[in-house]
DNA sequence: ATGAAAGCGCTAACAT
DNA sequence: ATGTTAGCGCTTTCAT
């Protein structure tokens, strides 16, 4: 009932605790002979080394570093809060938390911070990555520097880190077709897409899984090009005013970026009598509003604050050398209308 | 840099660790004048008390209880694989935990099982509960005995428990509404509800929420009294297509308890050309083929993993004393629809 | 290559 | 009412 300790298994191996330290730890300094009489020790007694004694005795602390884009986006800085209010909860665990920003986009500035990250003052990093190869290399040499690196919100594919909190946006892209789709049954017409840039991944994954689904799904429904708004209330407004105007046939729209408060304009500006679905990602003042107004019909939201507590427990999981690593829960897309809106 | 011990409150206030830790630990033997000289150390230093050493010298282990249903709903069943497998899991933290299984809906045996639990074999009870007084009342004796209790999934409101994991059922009832408002939208009618029982207080819940949803939103539907069905497919089946064949003007089915199987089998009986929304709750084998063939629009879900480990993490913390008691992320009802299955 | 012993921050006898 | 001391399970010098 009450666990072995390194105690019993130093008895059963007929060795001292240091030697099983060693082995344990993976230290140099032991024979190949005496290492496996401590391993079939602790095969035996099934020993599970007590971390938190571990990490009392040798003062362990996390130091990891997050790394936000600066800017205006809403979500980002709700982001930015949750880092602060976390880091201040971490603090009991031993855990410090420091937040670094650079220019949203901006992958020089990123891998440049990247770079600059001393191994002797972080032990772990999560990113909100910027799609590069400049940032790729950075990351990898933060790994070959021994720095745990993970991927926040926006994912960097095919780089070295070791793990992504953040939602699936293939998978968002396709819940907003699907309830899009089922809004707009019955009045056949064309639905317009709106973006911030084709050029951020999440954008762009979100548009394929969006267009999938209606073009099986509801064929009915044709789609016009995307607007690019570059996440600007002002030009979302405006481009989105105009398409809305030229044609009449639009049932409904997409908003997968930011600038939300464009679309709201937009739609406010219609004569009452024109009905438009409307879906959009990430609940904010804003979208919250519209949604209570009745011009939006759903946002798809992602819950800035698990995704914080993930990448937390993910890097700290990583620093403990569990292996495999263990997953944390996947970041769920959540949706809110107008009944459930928390 | 490096956080205060209980040495430095000690040396600042001027006494012994013993002391120290009397005051933290709200042992008596000391005196008011000494007690407020350490609580004055404590805070001038902002000394806070390592709960891993702490929990390591008093070799602590929580012991913990699940108490479920029996029976054959798929997902209680599920739940309690999820028990089974953060047991397994929590094992490393020094938390044991034992699961037990009552009769469905049997206050009577839940109250006894409840009384049955000895204070010197278990910390801390998470129950999904039976809302009855005598459950209620075994509650009460629970925590006078110094055990913790938190409810799950199913709540036990004016109850002495110290908190409820699982989801909020009259806003899960409103999402349904506004869910099933939109897809019926154009096409108006009648919306057919089919419950467990209405003794059930989530059912109950779920209820209210839909229809207020409905009611003000899209008075265009009009509602038809439940169809209780007992959580039994057969039963449900049969009622349902009855309904169905009755009414040639439902145009939309609200499911808000188990026995989904047959709601889908009385859809597939329908004619091909009639067209019939569908929401319903809880993600199984079932509604999931059913989302996949059409047949169900959209499944509202809680998170039973989730669950399990919010209710082990507010029973530690209440374990260790910690207030205000934090309150863990309250769990979210998820939507899921053909294209966004997990 | 291996072991002995001190100590991490805290608690719990056992003194005084 | 207060202090001393020996651990909890593990790591880390420093010996041997």
């Amino acid at each position: 009932m009450t666990r072995p300790t390194i105690h019993d298994v130093a008895r059963v191996a007929g060795v001292s605790l240091s030697t099983v330290d060693r082995v344990l730890n993976d230290r140099e300094g032991v024979r190949d002979k005496t290492r496996s009489r401590v391993l079939d020790a602790i095969g035996d007694l099934g020993f599970e080394r007590n971390l938190a004694a571990a990490n009392l005795s040798r003062g362990r602390r996390y130091r990891l570093c997050f790394i936000l884009p600066d800017g205006q986006n809403s979500f980002m800085r709700a982001l930015e809060q949750d880092v602060a209010e976390e880091a201040a909860a971490a603090l009991r665990d031993f855990t410090v938390i420091e937040t670094r920003k650079v220019p949203a986009f901006d992958a020089g500035a990123l891998a440049d911070l990247l770079r600059s990250l001393d191994p002797e003052a972080v032990d772990g990093v999560a990113l909100v990555a910027t799609d590069a190869t400049v940032v790729r290399i950075a990351v990898r040499e933060l790994r070959a520097r021994g720095i745990a690196v993970v991927t926040l919100v926006s994912d960097l594919p095919g780089s070295e880190k070791q793990g992504f909190v953040g939602i699936d946006n293939v998978q968002a892209g396709r819940t907003a077709g699907s309830l899009l789709g089922r809004f707009c049954r019955g009045r056949a017409g064309r639905i317009a897409m709106v973006c911030g840039s084709m050029l951020v991944r999440d954008h762009a994954e979100r548009r394929l899984g969006f267009e999938q689904v209606l073009r099986t799904e509801f064929p009915e429904q044709s789609l016009i090009a995307p607007i690019e708004g570059l996440d600007d209330k002002d030009r979302v407004r405006n481009q989105l005013a105009e398409k809305l105007a030229a044609d009449p046939g639009i049932v409904g729209v997409y908003s997968m970026g930011a600038g939300n408060r464009g679309v709201a304009e937009a739609l406010a500006a219609l004569q009452p009598e024109r009905h438009v679905s409307v879906v959009v990602h990430e609940l904010t003042r804003y979208s919250r509003e519209a949604l209570l107004d009745g011009s939006f019909d759903a946002v798809l939201h992602q819950n800035s604050r698990s995704e914080v507590q993930g990448a937390i427990q993910l890097l700290r999981n990583l620093l403990d050398g569990q292996n495999p690593p263990p997953q944390v829960e996947p970041i769920r897309v959540e949706i809110y209308m107008r009944d459930n809106l928390p």
